[in-house]
DNA sequence: GATGAATGAGTCTTCATTCAT
DNA sequence: AATGAATGAAGACTCATTCAT
């Protein structure tokens, strides 16, 4: 989906496969240091391929911009999927989107990728954003369903405050500040324990 | 200042004024659009004049910038100044994020304006981005020293969480989205009261 | 002749003369620093002058070129007269030469003036032209009147020799080298003694 | 060298060879008229490529330069080294210093092409300099040898003196008036017969 | 399928030149 | 007369995109 390549049922030529795998990686390290703006031809240069090549895989940037980054959004569903086992539900949230920061800051193009997962109406990114929509959903759920934080927010606004809180990302040591300010923000969530229990 | 008109002590050409007020609008408009890399000449295209008239007028792309947003600046410090007169501190502070948030819906470039100042290092922000922290920084001290807000978060890092939300801003209804997560902050921010008064 | 100021009959303004001198200064080191395709815009920067200014003084490059450089070649002329009287004839003629040279090395400019004037037809320059043939050709006609160089050169001949010499200028210590090149062209000049004599 | 074509190893499409060639020539004409400042766009145009071609086979008009007038100074090596054969030494030295008319006469551009190689330090033309260098060095050695001319000028000194002459290019009949400075010199070059041979 | 050549539109930027003030 | 604002025509250069090989 999104590739121009693969007639049905037809193998794929090795060396085709071969092109496809160096152009995610040239894609991910050129879109890292240059922005979601860089150049294409940067792209198909550092793969060591044509620019014909890169066309041929991923007819519009938005393409290659998707299959760069749907492994990153995998992993952070991953991620939520694990954090959501044991623990104190309110501390796996917040462990979470820790962790999240710990993504953005070793994959610079994560944001790029989130964005418009969350916000986005992209069909292409249709697929991505429910999956990781259920992910964070089902974290949040535990800590509503225990009464430990307040119901009204939708995974989508979790996501956003996150990704938000993240374009700050430019100073050196930002991500101790950002961690602070998802702090700030978890604790804005919780819910006074139950004086009746 | 950043201009490249006006030797001192000669009036402005009428047609110049008119202009250059032509320039700041069109500009607006333009990086509303386009952001910030939206090109110089669909700028000068959208006020009417030649482009060698926006490069008189604005020699540098960031002198245009500048220029376009310093007033809108001016009215966010404006208002941190009058919430901080009278009502609760937290109350204050919340009301102003709100309006902050008010201002990003009317004036859509104005984040394109704030993060550079409150991130940059550019000396051409410097002035503007030290009065904004000093207005942020007089509604907080309100509040910490009323022992209603934690004292460990500076006014850089307030403005960035206020910021990051908006980044959020594309779907229809983004405003009660982004209240909600900021109310959800400003909860956060908050101690409980001193138990020994 | 070539200024588009002062209709017959009206006595200049004291400021138009001013201005008329500053720019001629100004042309004198812009065209030096930066050759003869140096903007007119930084011309009437350096003298202080709007452009509109200069444009009514000079109404083409070539006129404002042309007033800047008159006094220099008026220089030359007057050396060659200078080195007319007196001496040896051959000597006389290669002192003068290497006086050439030493105004190339000072003014930078005054090759772009000496080219046309020596090689162009512009009429701008024929008077120029005129005075500047004049004064070497009664260089040359003392030698070859004392039987000491031959007689097939014109001035221009010489002329233009020392001047493509000159073009050499841009190593350092090129003076040295265009002297001696010099030297040996005046060598080449010379005929034999008459034994007869 | 110098152009941004051609990894190694793959045959190079027809119609890119052609395009070369015809920028090739294209840039020969455009430089001989417009001086080495022309326009690029102007070379694409006459050539009938795109500017993005001319680029591409070019990526600095340096570059562009360098390849236009390789062949030239080829030439002029060439020519020097088979006057280099038999005949009377200095003869021989004139002989070639005709044929540098000749060339420049015929190839505006040559000039142009010269001159940087001789003066210049551009790394681009070390090669081409020192071929050069070589050709005219090993003339001017022979005639060195013999006794017959003075033997401090550099092989640099004589191309310059030739160089410069030809600047005088412009009137009509202008090679012959050149080729008359050049024998001039060369007689200025001379040493008198050895008395004691 | 892969390659990379060709193309031209689009940007930025500088200036000569004209004209309103 | 002086000024400098306005204008637009170049020119350099970059890239997305198409296509010949």
């Amino acid at each position: 989906m999104g590739e121009g390549v693969q007639k049905a049922g037809r193998r794929p030529r090795a060396d085709s496969l071969r092109n496809r795998e160096k152009l995610l990686l040239a894609a991910r390290d050129v879109f890292s240091a240059g922005g979601p703006e860089a150049s294409l031809e940067a792209v198909a240069r550092r793969a060591g391929v044509g620019i014909g090549t890169l066309y041929r895989h991923f007819p519009t940037r938005e393409a290659l911009f998707q299959a760069v980054y749907l492994r990153d959004v995998d992993q952070l569903v991953a991620l939520a999927q694990q954090a959501a086992d044991g623990r104190d539900p309110v501390e796996a949230l917040r462990q979470w989107l820790h962790a999240c920061v710990g993504m953005v800051a070793t994959k610079k193009g994560m944001l790029t990728a989130l964005a418009p997962s969350v916000q986005g109406s992209d069909p292409l990114f249709a697929d991505t954003s429910r999956r990781l929509r259920a992910a964070v959903g089902s974290l949040m759920e535990r800590a509503v369903a225990a009464g430990r934080i307040r119901s009204d927010l939708t995974p989508e606004d979790l996501m956003r405050a996150m990704i938000g809180m993240c374009y700050t990302r430019e100073q050196p040591g930002w991500q101790t500040t950002v961690v602070l300010l998802l702090d700030v923000f978890v604790d804005g969530l919780r819910l006074p324990p139950d004086p009746a229990a």
